[in-house]
DNA sequence: CGGTAACCTGGGAT
DNA sequence: AATCCCAGGTTAC
């Protein structure tokens, strides 16, 4: 009675056409062309389909000690936004697609390609960017009791924290578990092209992140099939869990900004494939929970240097972790969380090459990662 | 309750 | 070329 070829089975309710993970392992079935289409005319529709749109860029009142965009957008907040210039950044908020880049005194100015409503785009726009909050005045508080990071604080200005969404925080960030970041933007492209495509820009798609109730016609078999490994029962058992709520996943998410840390903390933590570090994540990229201290293995790093050296060479275990979160907050306060992005920043591949020396040449610690039986 | 092995996958190092 | 290791961890013993 059921068939034997799923493959060829059509009945599917129309997904997307979600990109592929791994280009080995998917086969369509047959006459539809693999990856790109060439043939969708769906480009540069902006003068064209909507005359309305004021398709030209604004200035925000934001200068690049506030906002640098390179130091926001590709380090690891959001995996959700696209480098479309020198400069230039471009991703979703809510139903708005936009790009942000830097003018040449390094003010930020941003441009709606896509959007039901400017003036809500813009106020949308402001408040992804906790523009409420000075990144000068909590930075200068950081420095007074910390010369290192007053040194840093030089040469990465304007490393902010953003203010997303919670559903789609939480889910991109169950799949950054044990997990690298380019893996990470392709799974996360996955799930996003389940939500309703808003434009493209170069040459990327841009999809509105999808709803929980969109997420949860998506089986774990179809996220293993896409690569997600055991990540895959995190999202499908997550948004299980998010559908049973009275108030719906998402207001329950949202009433986690209202409590207390660590109250948000157990909170997320009851979700399947989220545990501290995940939930810390959340807490401090969605839920105003300033003070939230992501402990990975960088900031583990960081801590055991320069913070409590005398764990130098322990390994990371839960109880250590809150140790870590708990120095983080006592040394920085209130906004700690804001502190640590900085730093973590610092230790990045990427940043860390554009550091003077004496940034890093420290004492290059010996691995010792004999971890024999 | 605190400490360790599996867990999916792919790319880079050895 | 075959393995090993690791990547912004979590879960199950």
């Amino acid at each position: 009675m059921h068939s034997m070829k799923p493959s060829l089975a059509m009945k599917r309710p129309r997904p997307p056409s979600p990109p592929l993970l791994s280009s080995a392992s998917t086969k369509q079935t047959s006459s539809t062309p693999p990856p790109k289409s060439l043939h969708q005319p769906k480009t540069p529709p902006l003068s064209s389909r909507k005359p309305k749109l004021h398709t030209e860029w604004v200035p925000l009142n934001l200068s690049q000690s506030e906002l640098s965009l390179p130091l926001t957008f590709p380090t690891g907040q959001t995996f959700r936004w696209r480098q479309t210039g020198p400069l230039q950044f471009t991703g979703t908020i809510g139903p708005h697609l936009l790009s942000l880049k830097h003018l040449q005194n390094g003010d930020v100015s941003y441009l709606i390609h896509s959007s039901p409503s400017e003036s809500a785009a813009k106020l949308a726009l402001l408040d992804f960017l906790n523009v409420g909050i000075s990144l000068a005045k909590l930075w200068d508080a950081f420095s007074e009791n910390d010369s290192r990071f007053a040194e840093l604080a030089k040469y990465l200005k304007g490393a902010r924290v953003l203010r997303q969404d919670p559903v789609e925080c939480l889910i991109q960030f169950l799949c950054s578990s044990n997990n690298n970041i380019g893996r990470i933007t392709k799974m996360v492209d996955f799930v996003s092209s389940l939500g309703t495509y808003l434009g493209s820009v170069g040459e990327f798609e841009f999809h509105e992140f999808p709803s929980l109730e969109r997420l949860s016609v998506v089986s774990e078999e179809e996220l293993r099939r896409a690569g997600f490994g055991y990540r895959a029962k995190y999202i499908t058992g997550t948004v299980d869990v998010l559908q049973s709520k009275p108030d719906g996943g998402a207001q329950w998410l949202l009433s986690l900004r209202k409590l207390d840390l660590p109250e948000a903390i157990d909170a997320l933590c009851t979700l399947p494939g989220v545990g501290p570090k995940v939930a810390a994540c959340i807490a401090l990229f969605s839920l105003d929970h300033h003070h939230a201290i992501p402990v990975d293995t960088h900031v583990w790093q960081i801590a055991t240097k320069y913070l409590l050296p005398e764990l130098a060479g322990a390994r990371l275990t839960p109880k250590l972790c809150s140790r870590v979160a708990d120095a983080f907050v006592s040394k920085y306060g209130e906004y700690a969380g804001w502190a640590q992005t900085l730093l973590f920043i610092a230790e990045l591949p990427s940043q860390k090459a554009l550091l003077p020396s004496h940034f890093w040449d420290i004492k290059e610690k010996k691995p010792a990662k004999n971890k024999r039986r």
